[in-house]
DNA sequence: AAAGATAAATGAACCAAATTCATTTTATTG
DNA sequence: CAATAAAATGAATTTGGTTCATTTATCTTT
């Protein structure tokens, strides 16, 4: 309905960008039409605005997509460490936090190399973790390696839920695999997708593995 | 030494391109000088051609990278499968891997997605990793799990080699954050690498439970 | 209260990189 | 031998991020 005055060139009487729009705006498109829209005109068209402008407020694309996370990082869900026992809190946190970045996987390999000081609400969500490891007795030096061994599972585990339904047919080449071609139906016949299996089997193993080996 | 006679237009007598000559050119300039330096026209200027030429050999560049992925995955060591234990033969393959891909990391995204059949080496890795736990007595639906859950570890992992070492710096937020300050301190003091730690501990804890729970 | 600095817009360019297209020459095939 | 396909060139296209000169408004300073 808001019909959009053409502005004229200048600076606006009030702001039309802050931080907060930009950002919001960044993850709907990329939430609604998915990354490959999320370029800076089209960001730009949607704040009503040119593409430039964008620039007065932030540094570059990276940047962005910094922004972003930091907003998806709202999502994964802490509130298990206060309810449940050390090693289920562990899988569901683990779990919501898989599912979110699922649906986020261009922010992966932003996320896993960003320095924490630039994160504020991913270094929160360290504090409870560790917080949550030490209460549980885990051993000081333990604590980050496990976090970091978890996490590294989660990413790898969320890109691989973008891997298509057939990726493992081997095709023309199913007579020199014998061994992989029957696991493939074996796991085929289970029922259950293969992403999912695959993260909750690796999950209980590595977090049961991490809390025995770096208890007290 | 050898003068490049400059080419003019048209068939050349004897071809210039090839699959092999691509994608071993390829893989030597993102070795050489990173993946950034991997444009289209920086391969054809070393392969002595035109970038459009590429296009008659080459679909995308995506395609390329698929090539090079290829390339890449033979350096990782199956033939601790013919000596070793199960479980030291999945630690000793898993970390070639992982320190294989730490040097490819623009890779990653590309493997974790990549049908099998389009890349035959990578299924012969898998036949030769299904075949060692069918032998060692892992139920059959759980070892297609098994392989997919150790790759999305190690591909993040792969991913977590390229943080920056100061990544765990709070900086301002100490205050706000004292037992992940704390943890990041006690392990700084182990004088190891965090990603190396955390990649052994991790891959320890998930074979171990991994053979474990799928054992018949 | 005017002046100067800073902030926040516009629109036009710039740049890099992938990709396409018309054209040329050569090889292969029926 | 003619027709078709393959493999090059070089120019052009496209897309996206980013920069720059300019304009207008606000904020700070004297």
């Amino acid at each position: 309905m808001s019909e959009e005055a053409p502005r004229r060139a200048g600076r606006p009487r009030r702001a039309v960008l802050n931080r907060e729009r930009i950002a919001s705006h960044a993850l709907e498109l990329a939430s609604a039409d998915g990354y490959e829209a999320l370029t800076m005109q089209r960001l730009a068209k949607s704040l009503g605005v040119a593409a430039s402008a964008l620039y007065n407020h932030v540094s570059s694309k990276h940047d962005l997509l910094q922004w972003v996370q930091e907003l998806v990082m709202t999502d994964v869900d802490t509130t298990v460490f206060d309810t449940l026992e050390i090693s289920e809190a562990l899988i569901e946190w683990a779990t919501s936090y898989r599912n979110v970045f699922a649906q986020h996987i261009p922010l992966v390999p932003v996320i896993a190399v960003l320095p924490v000081s630039d994160s504020p609400r991913t270094l929160k969500m360290y504090e409870r973790v560790a917080e949550a490891l030490r209460d549980n007795g885990l051993k000081a030096e333990a604590i980050i390696p496990t976090i970091v061994a978890l996490e590294s599972f989660i990413f790898g585990s969320a890109m691989d839920t973008a891997a298509p339904h057939d990726i493992f047919d081997a095709r023309d080449h199913k007579d020199a695999t014998p061994n992989f071609t029957q696991a493939v139906s074996d796991q085929r016949a289970t029922g259950l997708n293969t992403s999912d299996d695959s993260f909750q089997r690796g999950l209980h193993a590595m977090v049961a593995g991490l809390l025995a080996a770096g208890s007290k």
